[in-house]
DNA sequence: CTCCAATACGTAGTGACCCTACATGTAGGA
DNA sequence: TCCTACATGTAGGGTCACTACGTATTGGAG
């Protein structure tokens, strides 16, 4: 979740509804995090020190914009690294191979 | 972790100790459930009736051995699929390009 | 003008579940 | 005798994603 959120905000700042809707479009509408995912999710990123936030005012809406951290950039890195590891582990023990790819 | 389960007893009948060793083998020791999280799990697969457990004593030990029902093989397909699909969309949205592979 | 959807943020409560820690007992080697 | 490996189990805690709800503005459809 947390590499998912920091992914998003890695190519510039952006709001929460935003990325919501950034990750929906990535995966082609499979991954539509609910609000109550992501919103608790930010604060706790946030929180770590990973995410730094602002408020600002959009056409009379509220916004909370997020950007990274270095901290942030450096947890990206591992977090991705993790999943690779992660879902290389998963695969070999799920079987068929690490990598069938269209066998 | 159920289709890991699952995949440890695809190729016959296991007792719980023996998943754990069969699955920290299988990712060389990069996967090593603890005790308190493989027999709960166990125990869910078995009244949600993927596996079927039966008592045996083998050496003054008791074992209790599992083998895949049909419904618990048909989940397991279900789970690669399932996992398959889950990490393309993860990846996908991780981003860093398809397959960076030491760039 | 009214109503509703989309935008935008948030919290509360629930349920699932993995893990730590502990308990029990046998077999076998140092 | 003691410690390790084998073998199973429960209890409690902490994390976390999700459902459901609440608030507020903008703008388009009817």
């Amino acid at each position: 979740m947390d590499g998912l959120l920091l992914a998003t905000l890695e190519d510039g700042p952006q709001h929460g509804y935003a990325v919501k809707e950034a990750l929906r479009d990535a995966t082609g509408g499979k991954l539509d995090l609910p609000t109550g995912t992501v919103y608790p999710a930010l604060h706790r990123l946030e929180r770590a020190g990973l995410i730094k936030g602002s408020w600002s005012v959009v056409s009379g809406r509220r916004r909370r914009t997020y950007e990274l951290t270095e901290q942030g950039r450096r947890s990206l890195a591992g977090a991705r690294d993790h999943w690779q590891e992660f879902a290389a582990v998963i695969s070999a023990a799920l079987g068929g191979g690490p990598w069938p790819a269209t066998n």
